[in-house]
RNA sequence: GCGCGUGUAGCUCAGCUGGUUAGAGUGCUACAUUGACAUUGUAGAGGUCCCAGGUUCGAAUCCUGGCACGCGCACCA
């Protein structure tokens, strides 16, 4: 008996090496996966954004996929699982300005090679660690296909893709509103922006004949327009055009009425003044009417000229006075204080954004989205779970036009050049005079591009991966990553990059809540693998998440399974201990009931295969633990100790034998959920099939 | 406002297309055990399957309505 056997499982002390093995035998790359009998399997890893570690989100993602790769290996298929990372422009350029505004800098004002660079090296260093942790987590991925969205090949090819774009018309550049972060001075695109229920006074002012309302008196200088419903009882005696004075805050003003369909006569007085510059829906309505457009506040968020007092004030401070102001000139008819509204924020930081006019690259989605639902309806690819399907078909049926420029030096530049009022896009300078755009892509832009980048498109031989077999990934990302993923890969490859759609849940804490750092909730793979060993921390990630759910996940959970890595490893002594003297290179035939109990594993391995096919890795692990700790160690080997000790020779060697079987073939189905302590207890077998257990067959 | 989902033991969840007495892990209680086991084993307590109707010989499961919770979208003058 080894000695190692005699001491409780130590995961840290097999963990590293275990995985050096793994890494130095080649076999994560498909490439060296020989004698193979199935066709080729692949999934691509979500570029984990380059400027972090991991958390307990990213832990059950690689957990998943691992899972999936390494059940896919041992039966045969050619499988790679793609790692890589995302250059996740602006959150990146976020994290790295906190870190220059503590040292007292700014990125205004800076070069920007500079800033480019300092931030290449930040991420540089970030992302070694970020590979380890998912070295530490045990996943089997292909090192040597290792990719970085901005590496020079992947810019290269994300820039075609926008050439070939803008000359199939897929891409327009367009004076339209969008969504301005005036403090990180950037455009956002819809996804990137979230609602904020707020509690706000909203006032209703004497605006001529008029009542109109409004939480936000700031923008109201140049509202010289008046828009009520055409069918509204209460204005017939207005015509469409028709223009009267009013006082107004700096004085009077001359008014026109517009008689438009987006009024709501429900709404207060049913009568609104507009905004185009700061309001998607009011540009809409001036865009309609061939309205004077006139920009309110600045890039800053500061008032301009046009507030003649108030010009240079913030949002807030601006508001208040003029709230004054209007009362003092007695046009304030009321104030409801109670009013809560939404208010658009930036997702990344908070920021509360402004929508703003602004020239920039807009893709038009209305092509991609309808080619995404028809081969969605004609089945090249499905949803796992229907619900997610639900949302999908709902989101990708009202589709806003993506604003891919982003006012950030963090990303990829986009190849478009200016001179004289004239556009041409191309990778290179036109000639001289031609200035490039200073504006790098939506990160969207390039990882919705990801498979096909990874896998070498257009002409790449990892081609043959494409499409892979499964889209694996945090429901958070139904709407961003994934239908950018099916629109890039039907557009430019004619097919959605993968089969199958999964979504798994958000790992949550142990009361349910959102894990954030703010809370202090957060749990790390990393610690709880310091702690439990990444076995027990892969199937804590797994057992009882179900597809489309979110897990709460406490530190109880991963010691249940700490305590299940230690039994297994007992349990190999235990078979180790009793089938010493066994010559297994002898074949030899088995007693009816220890055939009988091969007959059940066998079923086992059936039923737990099926789950993994349908995606319940839940249901696999659940049953495997259950197999293996109250079956074959509670019954089995309890039943097997006095046979052990029996003088009947026939008896004991039938036991001896079927168990070691029997221990093996469970070693093979634990494997892809705990690979360390599996392929360590392997490694010390003294009779297997083959070398590593990473690469043994799946039992038949 | 529109849409999606969830509700089963103290906690976390299985329970597929209806079919005996509704299951597991964890927690709790009792007993046993130095053993292959920094433990483990055996046993036990613990349930109005959210509520109300309906379909059915039979409903946790299917249908309708309600309640509670979670999420998404939209509006936000």
């Amino acid at each position: 008996m080894q000695e190692k056997f005699l001491k409780p499982y130590n995961p840290e002390e097999v963990e590293r090496d275990i995985y050096e093995l793994w890494d130095k035998s080649g076999f994560f790359n498909p490439d060296n996966l020989k004698d193979i009998d199935g066709e080729n399997y692949c999934i691509v890893m979500p570029p984990p954004n380059a400027n972090g570690r991991l958390h307990a989100g990213h832990g059950t993602d690689m957990t998943l996929k691992d899972i999936l790769i390494r059940f896919n290996r041992m039966r045969g298929k050619k499988t790679l699982l793609l790692p890589g990372s995302d250059h996740a422009g602006f959150e990146t350029q976020g994290v790295y300005e906190k870190k220059l505004q503590k040292e007292g800098r700014s990125r205004f004002g800076m070069e920007r090679e500079q800033l480019y660079k300092e931030i290449y090296d930040f991420v540089m260093e970030n992302k070694h660690v970020m590979e380890n942790d998912v070295r530490r987590l045990g996943v089997s991925c292909d090192w040597s296909r290792n990719t970085f969205t901005l590496q020079e090949d992947v810019v290269s090819r994300v820039q075609d893709t926008f050439v070939k774009m803008y000359e199939d018309g897929m891409v327009y550049r367009g004076l339209r509103s969008i969504h301005w972060n005036p403090k990180f001075q950037t455009s956002l695109s819809d996804i990137e922006t979230d609602f904020v229920e707020q509690k706000d006074p909203f006032f209703y002012f004497q605006y001529g004949p008029f009542v109109i309302g409004t939480a936000r008196p700031e923008t109201k200088f140049s509202d010289k327009y008046v828009v009520v419903h055409p069918d509204d009882k209460r204005y017939l005696d207005f015509k469409h055009g028709q223009q009267f004075d009013v006082e107004w805050i700096n004085g009077p003003i001359t008014a026109t009425i517009i008689k438009d369909e987006a009024a709501d006569p429900e709404m207060g007085s049913g009568a609104m003044t507009i905004t185009p510059w700061h309001s998607a829906v009011d540009f809409e309505i001036a865009q309609r009417h061939n309205l004077a457009i006139e920009q309110i506040i600045d890039w800053n968020g500061k008032l301009l000229p046009v507030a003649e007092e108030f010009a240079g004030m913030k949002i807030g401070e601006a508001r208040e006075k003029i709230v004054e102001k209007l009362k003092a000139k007695g046009l304030l008819v009321r104030v409801d204080e109670d009013y809560v509204h939404s208010v658009r924020v930036c997702e990344r930081t908070g920021v509360v954004v402004e929508p703003q006019l602004k020239e920039q690259w807009f893709v038009k989605m209305k092509p991609l989205t309808d080619m995404a639902l028809k081969t969605l309806d004609s089945g090249d690819y499905k949803f796992i779970t229907k619900q997610h399907e639900s949302i999908f078909r709902h989101w990708m049926s009202n589709p806003v036009d993506w604003n891919i420029s982003r006012q950030i030096v963090w990303g990829i530049r986009i190849p478009a050049w200016f001179k004289d009022g004239q556009i041409k896009v191309s990778k290179n300078s036109p000639g001289e005079g031609w200035v490039q755009d200073p504006d790098t892509f939506d990160t969207w832009f390039s990882s919705g591009q990801w498979p096909l980048l990874t896998l070498g498109y257009p002409s790449g031989d990892d081609m043959k991966f494409y499409p892979t077999a499964v889209m694996e990934t945090g429901a958070d990302l139904v709407f961003k990553w994934v239908p950018r993923m099916i629109m890039f890969g039907l557009y430019l490859a004619n097919q959605v990059p993968f089969k199958d759609i999964y979504f798994h849940g958000m790992v949550l804490d142990a009361k349910g809540k959102k894990m954030s750092k703010s809370k202090g909730n957060v749990l790390s793979p990393i610690e709880l693998a310091d702690e439990f060993g990444t076995d027990a921390t892969r199937m804590s990630f797994v057992v009882a998440n179900p597809p489309g759910a979110n897990m709460p996940l406490s530190k109880d959970k991963v010691r249940a399974y700490k305590k299940f890595a230690n039994k297994i490893w007992n349990i190999a002594r235990f078979v180790i201990e009793n089938t010493e003297e066994v010559d297994f290179t002898k074949r030899a035939e088995l007693l009816p009931e220890d055939e009988t109990l091969l007959v059940r594993s066998k079923e086992l391995a059936v039923e737990v295969a099926g789950h993994i096919d349908a995606y319940r890795m839940d249901l696999a692990a659940d049953k495997l633990y259950h197999y293996v700790w109250h079956e074959f160690a509670d019954k089995i080997l309890e039943e097997s100790k006095p046979i052990f000790t029996s003088n009947d020779d026939e008896l004991k060697l039938s036991r001896q034998r079927v168990v070691y079987e029997l221990f093996t073939s469970s070693l093979k189905m634990l494997h892809p959920f705990m690979p360390f302590v599996t392929e360590e207890i392997w490694q010390s077998l003294p009779y297997k099939e083959c070398e590593l257990l990473m690469v043994a067959r799946w039992p038949k």
